[in-house]
RNA sequence: GGGGGCGUAGCUCAAUUCGGUUAGAGCGCCGGCCUGUCACGCCGGAGGUUGCGGGUUCGAGUCCCGUCGCUCCCGCCA
């Protein structure tokens, strides 16, 4: 007999009752009756219930386990009679008559339920989080991003021809885009490794090297500050590339991915191919974002033009002030109490909106502080516009275009959240199209690279020469599912020419492109095959499929806010011979904050 | 760097409008009882510097100021 176990605790049946066999777990639970006592043991696989009776040598003992203890146990698997069967348990027509016990580990008492999954401290989580990490909710969570992993190497490398391959942990600092962690280097004193933000360049080098489609999980490390969807450090794309690719190749390849991947993981509605293509402008326009949630029927509307030679004189000097109006269409809501407008307008404001305007229409016409400014045709062609009817609301945000459409984006979502207007049971994907290759920077005003400096502009060199910078678009692409920004991608520029044209535009003389760029400008000289691709997040994506907002409820060892490792200690102090080995002098830190582990 | 929310027992929470008796409950822990439970049940017990410091007050968990920590957001994330 095996010296742990002969099966594990999710697998008994009623086929082998009689049969002695050995099982090791984690004490669940305990029901004490005095007389018999019943252990829910647990292993990853599942509960099976132990009994143990009052004549057995161990039996004293059992008492004075705590809960989380592993214990082994060998006896005879035992029908259980019909009143006792547990259909809640997959083991349940069955359990264990124990005869021998070993107590393989005690338990200290714990900091918090394993069983129950109460809240609590997620700091106290994280320096327990081999505890957390038995707890069914997050086990369950991590095993879901095991399968999302194998299904994606068995559908990219198996079904769609592509290779996996590794690239450098040790890389370059980038100098665009999040701040980078550094190594310091001990064979070249001053100078320092970056760890990879992305595999961008060594994935186009492998194009560049004649290999076909590649991808890879690929850890990606930003220095930035956390969000609840983003880690502070490390993340995972699904980073792949393809080589002789136009814009649909990638489209294609994608969309079969996510159609083939989602329905075995989930039973919700999945948008399928092709999916909807959104350009970024009427994205921006339509949603308020371009990270849109299809999901929520409301299209907002840009409606200047009616506004600007209104009475309202508000929105009229606004649109007279280069500024733009826009309507969000909202059903059913127009005998929502006075509080329920308040609110909204209270969270507009909040955002940073001068106010929040609105129409409602009811049995004897519009009702709004506002419909005395407007002839009866200018609302009943609003009223058109939004398809509206008896019992609907319009609101209306007037400002800068870029104020205008961020507010009335959130105004939707906030409908929706208020209104519960997202359908649960469905993923919607879309493509966010024709992104601009360059934007204004505000505080500048210069010229950047909206997305990345890679991508392909519309219309190649003779858009650059000829098109007002700001103009041109890119092939540059976010694929988007239930307002969740999944990935961003282009087709690259693989011209050198090109290459430095566009860097030129953002500001960038030859000279630093051959600094900073030096090798894949070198790559670009020598043959490069057009190529494409795009990076999937790979933590983004099994929060999705397991329904949770919390990148760190999908990730078995996540830094915590802080940027800290409450288990294992980290970011530490290091030998002063390691520092030296270096050739880092520490200059006296603050008095130290927060930086204590437990 | 900035803003919002939070901080009471090991854990999750409560503590009456405007500050008023000895700060309570469930789970867990310790002890006792209980032979068919599966969130077992019953009886008893231990466990608190109300994050910390200061202030107002006859009196502060509650109000004010500061500080620390947590969390969500903004900045940041090519």
């Amino acid at each position: 007999m095996h010296r742990y176990r002969t099966h594990n605790c999710g697998e008994l049946r009623a086929g082998r009752v009689g049969e002695t066999v050995r099982l090791s777990g984690w004490v669940h639970r305990v029901r004490d009756h005095g007389g018999i006592i019943f252990v829910d043991l647990r292993d990853s696989h599942g509960i099976t219930q132990v009994v143990v009776h009052p004549e057995r040598d161990f039996y004293e003992a059992v008492e004075h386990w705590r809960l989380e203890s592993v214990i082994c146990f060998t006896g005879v698997v035992v029908q259980r009679s019909p009143d006792t069967v547990n259909a809640r348990l997959a083991t349940g027509e069955v359990e264990l008559d124990a005869q021998e016990m070993e107590i393989l580990n005690d338990s200290l008492v714990l900091p918090f339920s394993v069983a129950v999954e109460d809240d609590c401290d997620e700091n106290l989580r994280l320096r327990h989080r081999f505890l957390d990490l038995r707890r069914a909710g997050l086990h369950e969570r991590i095993l879901l991003r095991s399968r999302v992993v194998k299904a994606i190497r068995r559908i990219l490398g198996d079904d769609l021809g592509f290779s996996e391959f590794q690239t450098p942990i040790l890389t370059k600092s980038s100098p665009e885009g999040a701040r980078d962690f550094l190594v310091p280097s001990r064979l070249h004193p001053g100078k320092f490794y970056a760890l990879p933000q992305a595999p961008q360049l060594f994935k186009q080098l492998l194009m560049i090297s004649g290999f076909d489609r590649y991808f890879q999980i690929a850890p990606c490390f930003r220095d930035e500050d956390a969000r609840a969807d983003r880690s502070p450090g490390e993340f995972y794309q699904v980073d792949l590339e393809m080589a002789f690719a136009t814009q649909d190749d990638v489209f294609d390849v994608v969309e079969k991915l996510f159609t083939r991947l989602f329905p075995e993981f989930t039973d919700k509605k999945v948008s399928g191919a092709p999916f909807v293509r959104i350009p970024y402008r009427e994205a921006m326009v339509k949603y308020g974002t371009d990270k849109p949630d299809l999901r929520i029927p409301i299209e907002i509307q840009d409606v200047s033009e009616l506004f600007r030679d209104c009475e309202f004189n508000a929105f009229r000097q606004v649109v007279r002030g280069g500024g733009v109006v826009r309507a969000i269409p909202a059903r059913g809501i127009a005998g929502r109490p006075r509080s329920f407008f308040d609110n909204l307008i209270a969270f507009a404001q909040e955002r940073g909106g001068k106010g929040l305007a609105y129409l409602s229409w009811v049995e004897d016409g519009v009702k709004s502080p506002i419909a005395k400014f407007f002839p009866e045709s200018a609302l009943e062609d609003l009223r058109r516009r939004g398809g509206l009817g008896v019992g609907d609301v319009m609101f209306f945000v007037a400002d800068q275009e870029k104020a205008a459409t961020r507010l009335a984006g959130e105004v939707r979502n906030r409908l929706a959240d208020l209104l519960d207007l997202r359908d649960d049971g469905r993923f919607d994907f879309c493509w966010i199209v024709d992104y601009p290759l360059f934007e204004l920077n505000e505080e500048t005003g210069k010229i950047d690279f909206s997305h990345n400096p890679f991508s392909l502009p519309q219309g190649g060199m003779e858009a650059l020469e000829t098109q007002a910078p700001l103009a041109v678009l890119g092939y540059q692409y976010d694929l988007v599912c239930n307002g969740v920004e999944l990935s961003s991608g282009a087709i690259r520029n693989h011209r050198p020419d090109i290459m430095i044209k566009a860097f030129a535009i953002a500001g960038y003389g030859e000279s630093v492109v051959e600094d900073k760029f030096g090798g894949l400008l070198r790559a670009f000289k020598f043959g490069a095959p057009p190529h494409g691709g795009i990076a999937p997040g790979l933590d983004r994506l099994v929060m999705l499929l397991a329904g949770c907002r919390n990148i760190r409820e999908v990730t078995a060892f996540p830094l915590n806010q802080n940027a800290q490792d409450l288990l294992l200690g980290a970011p530490g102090t290091v030998d002063p011979r390691q520092l030296k080995d270096l050739h880092i002098q520490m200059k006296p830190a603050k008095a130290g904050k927060g930086s204590q582990a437990g």
